[in-house]
Order: structure tokens, then sequence, then C-alpha cells
DNA sequence: GGTCTTCTACCCACTTCTGGGTAGTCCCGG
DNA sequence: CCGGGACTACCCAGAAGTGGGTAGAAGACC
């Protein structure tokens, strides 16, 4: 972007408090621009390919298209434009997964407008912004962050999990044995740390596993 | 309040940028008039005791004094002001008690500002206002109330769970006998219908229960 | 071709939870 | 004074989960 020209930001959010509310804060900074606003990933994505915005603003917590796998869409339709993740979390999963999918900044929703304001304009300039607590957890995600991830079949034992089935009833789900879909959770918990069933499930809920039907 | 003056809204809440946001919003009414915001119910009683707000729009998640607490303190304090809780949450539990507690409105966060603004206007007016899907849980709720309030021990119990904790643990720490802490948690299944461990945990998660450390 | 990851599956001993009871004490309200 | 709820505690047998292994097949990566 030109020096002098406004930064064209492009807000996604589904509270439409938080998008009205966002959107007249920094419609008072005469070098901030809001482009456009959306009520959820899919027609932010549209809206973004017409607007070709600067900076995009958007909210992680999503219903239909997560913020996190959004990301992906975004860079892929328009690379040049800086995503900026805000969330309600600081949790170490999303930021991580933020970051590693392409975000240049995150920034929790407990912050001050003026910190939002420097964010856009740290972003737009190329740099990435993370706001101060989530820095810490970035730099404590660097020792054990190959440890974290989940395979997509711990990822379905999780979402069973959460829907409160027991091993057994999980093995008839998924058409494998019981003594698999043990071993599945043993690794869950060897992987994530957690000791408990209990910490799984706080686990899934945190970092946005749905719960599986099926 | 005299008709044709501005109806005087304080706001509580502990994210700057819901607050500043909603504090932008509102002031382009011209009938509306943001006396003053507040990060948490503290401040925010003090503040309110001064200006003497007609409506109080708060968060009903905050840090240290929850929004449901907070009810009590005003409606003692100011008990001229309509209050109106704001929350993420469609929990029953949530809505029930803000509504015993005395909020004249209860109005969801992802409803557009235009709803907020008629909710000030409906409670400022001395009726209530509830954002739809609100309603609808008061209602359900009136049917099958009497099954679900636990006993402060039950609470107990729920939060040790939260946290992860093995029946024997659960009893080491209250004091009590493992066969104790295992009725109790046998009495919660029934009580509330819920046969496994995750759904206790997410029941624990939805209706507020702080996680037990001691 | 070798290495690595993922998914699968099993062994074993041990602990914990489950779901069905019963029952005593205390305290509150009618 | 009696009923009922809350809290406590115990019995039991069976089901489920834990934590420690090992290990084969399939596919990806270099």
């Amino acid at each position: 972007m030109k020096k002098g020209d406004k930064i064209k930001v492009l807000l996604i959010d589904n509270h439409p408090l938080v998008l009205d509310g966002l959107k007249a804060v920094l419609e008072t900074f005469h070098h901030i621009e809001v482009v456009g606003t959306a009520g959820q990933a899919q027609t932010g994505l549209e809206l973004a390919c017409q607007v070709r915005p600067d900076v995009l603003l958007m909210d992680i917590n999503m219903p239909k298209l997560s913020g996190i796998d959004a990301i992906e869409l975004f860079k892929t339709q328009i690379p040049e434009t800086r995503i900026v993740m805000l969330s309600m979390h600081d949790s170490r999963e999303y930021i991580s997964s933020s970051v590693m999918h392409g975000a240049a900044g995150y920034i929790l929703k407990d912050v001050s407008t003026d910190e939002i304001v420097s964010a856009i304009e740290t972003v737009a300039d190329g740099k990435t912004y993370f706001s101060s607590g989530v820095f810490d957890v970035l730099m404590e995600g660097q020792a054990s962050n190959a440890a974290d991830p989940l395979t997509p079949r711990e990822r379905d034992i999780l979402g069973l999990l959460l829907a409160g089935k027991a091993n057994k009833t999980i093995a008839e789900t998924l058409g494998i044995s019981q003594a698999t879909a043990e071993t599945h959770r043993k690794n869950l918990k060897k992987k994530l740390k957690i000791a408990t069933t209990a910490g799984l499930i706080r686990y899934a809920l945190d970092h946005g596993i749905s719960t599986k039907t099926l």
C-alpha cells in the first residue's frame, strides 16, 4: 500500500454488536477505512475478493466456518491481505494455529481499541502484531509445539468423547476395536499432557472440536 | 424518567472493545446518552451512584464480580435503574438467575445493535425486554425447573469433577469418604439426567460452575 | 530403500466408575 | 412431632478406564 493512503479494513465477526462497534470506533480514525463488514467467513470472503482490503480483522470463533479454517481460504484468494485474528481466548492452540495458517496478528478482545488500531497499522506495514499475552504463549509453545496438533482420527475420538461416548461406543461408531479407541485416547492424553477425561473435554471445547453425533 | 429526556445509559463490560463499540454505536442515537462506561462491576457501581443512569447495560461474564451477583448490588444501591444483561450465552441458568435477581432485560450479544436500542427503549419505559431465543428458554425452564438446582455440596463435587479430579481425590479434598463422593456424583447424574462424566463437565461449563482448586 | 507418522490392535495388572441398594444424622418447615 | 431434603457412609458385582508395553500395515517424505 502506498503511504498516505487509508488503510482499508474488512471486519468479520458473527456478533453484530462487535462488528458495529468496531466499525464505529475505527471510523473515528481518519487513516483507517472500514471497507466492509461480514457476519461470517463465507460472505466475508466474497466481499474481500471485491474490495481487496489491506487488513482483515476476523473473529476466531465463528459458527459455520471457523476463523482458523477461514485463514487458509483468504490466503489463497487474497494473499496480499494481512489477516489479524480477534479472539476471546488466549489458548495456545488457537494462537499457534492462527500463526501457522498465516495470520499476521492475533489480538485478544479484551485489549483496548487503541491497541487494535496499533495492530492494524502494524500489520498494514507488513509487520506482525501480537498482543502482549499472546507473545508469551507463542514462546512457551516454541519448546513443545510439535507435540500437540492432533491427527484427524484423534479429533474424531475427541469429538465422540465430547459427546460423552465411552471407548466401547466410540469403537463401534468408528468401526474400530475398543482397544484402538483406548490407544487413541491414551495418545491424546500423552500428546496433550492432559491426565484426565475432564481435561480432554475442556480441551475439546476450548479448541473448537465439534461434537460428533454419528 | 420524563418523556423527551435522553435515556441515560451506563455500560459495564470487561471488553474495552465491546464497551467502546457499544458507546460509539449508541451515541449515534440522539435519544440515548451514554453517561459512563466501566470495565468491571465495582467501578460501574460507584459510577452509577453518581450518574444515576436510567438503564444499565451489563455483561454477564466478568472476572471479579460476576454480572449476576452484581445485579443485587445495583438493585440495592440504585433501585430505580433498570438493568439489562448482555450475554454470549443462552444458557438457562444465566437467564433465569438474571431474571430472578431482578434484571429487566436479557439480550444476547449476537443480536443486532438495533435490537439493543429497542431493548434500552423498552426497559427505560418500565417494561422488560428479552431477545427472542431468551424467552423460549425462560418458558421451557418453567416446566422442569425444580428438577435441576443443585445443592451446594453437589456444586462442590461438580467443581472438582470439572477440575478433573477422581472420586477419591474429591473425597480427600472435601474431607469426606470416597463412597460419599460417589453418592454425590450418582445423585448429580440422576438429578441432571446426564449419564456420562463428559456430560457433567459440559453441564458445569454451561452453567457457570467454577473449577474448584482447593 | 529407509524413516516416520498414522492407524490399527493386542497384552496385562490395576484402579476407578457404575448403578443398584440401604441407612443414619441433622436441620428446616409445617 | 413428623416429613423431607441434604449430607454422610457403606455393600456389591460388573463395567470401564489407566498406563505400561509391543507391533503390523499403509502411506508420505527424502
